[in-house]
DNA sequence: ACCTGAACACCGTTCAAGT
DNA sequence: ACCTGAACACCGTTCAAGT
């Protein structure tokens, strides 16, 4: 889990790790089949965590999803080099399981039927799930660990953008497309979802 | 292109496309500065056949965007060697910026203000790029290529599940999770998105 | 039960050398 | 200008051998 917090897509091997525990590299395969069932084991243990540190009591379904949503992504974008794999690997374990098990709930709790519960568990399950791998991914690519949230989105691609009559709309609106931050995109398309679920659950 | 097809994380490599070329592995470096200057390059020249694919003229803002949308997950999902890494890679090349003009005159021509316009690139693009590249992902993961947008969500996950007490609206509602597919997922959270701008338009 | 050593089949990348 | 050969520092993974 400490060698995840690297922004190195290389972070977690048997190899580091081995050195880390002064143990050899191949010792791990006693402990997990392959590399695998090692990432999918850190990703339930991340899991795990996160549904413990959010508070269950005393939120009603919207804050308590909110609240949720964003410590998973933190989560998984701190610990970039496994985090990266969230958006597609099931694990089947108890983080997982308890993690889908809390969305249904608040799912439930904001009104909605059986068939939109369901809808909207897997709209809002893929739609964390993917941005936290695309920042994930993000950190990896640019290789060093920016203050989470602060990141630009489109970077410096459309800051200096040379061949400007092409794209004409992209060069009038390029600096407020490059004040965009990772953070406010996600928490945009969140409050969204999250309408989405309160107009569903009026009708 | 052709070797990105393969649903292997490691289909593209300077080996695989020096053997494919009949030419030395390290004769491709002539013509990319590194591997990530080549990836860059096929992501881009994808982005630009879906744009040339795309009919611009005679259709509405709205279907224009979901047409759009939904020819470029499935061109990405379809070489998920390279597809998986678009969520978090900005190339700059006439194909990204093509593509990033041709969203922000959706948006315009939906009735946006500038603002607005902005904010809704960002969730869209956000929103397509990641789940993309989430599928692409699943693609590699599973190592087999399924009938496009027919992947099962949860899997076999849900199915076999067996401390049922443990998670008990997983339990109950496990058939109905199961059956849900990736493109009926991804099409439920376009379509909320689209809602959206259409609402943001009338305000 | 747990760890080691050696080996195999892969990677990206550099650099000097060829034509 | 373009390609080759050899090398380096990494990977995951296997298998027989040790204690």
């Amino acid at each position: 889990m400490q060698l995840a917090t690297e922004p190195d897509v290389d972070a977690v091997s048997f190899r580091r790790l081995g050195q880390v525990l002064g143990v050899h590299p191949t010792a791990v395969y006693r402990h997990f089949r392959d590399k695998d069932a090692l990432v999918l084991a850190l990703l339930d243990r991340l899991t795990l965590d996160v549904l413990q540190r959010v508070p269950v009591e005393g939120l009603a379904w919207r804050p308590r999803l909110r609240v949720g949503a964003i410590a998973y992504l933190d989560a998984l974008v701190e610990h970039p080099a496994i985090g990266h794999q969230i958006g597609f690997r099931a694990s089947g374990g108890p983080g997982e399981l308890g993690a889908i098990e809390f969305l249904l709930v608040c799912l439930q709790e904001a009104g909605l039927d059986d068939v939109q519960v369901v809808r909207h568990y897997a709209l809002t399950s893929s739609y964390v799930l993917a941005m936290a791998s695309a920042q994930a991914s993000a950190v990896l690519s640019s290789g060093r660990v920016t203050a989470p949230g602060d990141r630009s989105w489109l970077g410096a691609l459309v800051e200096q953008l040379t061949p400007v009559e092409a794209y004409p709309t992209v060069t009038r609106l390029r600096s407020q497309l490059a004040a965009l931050r990772d953070r406010e995109v996600f928490l945009t398309g969140l409050d969204l979802i999250l309408d989405g679920i309160e107009a569903a659950a009026h009708r």
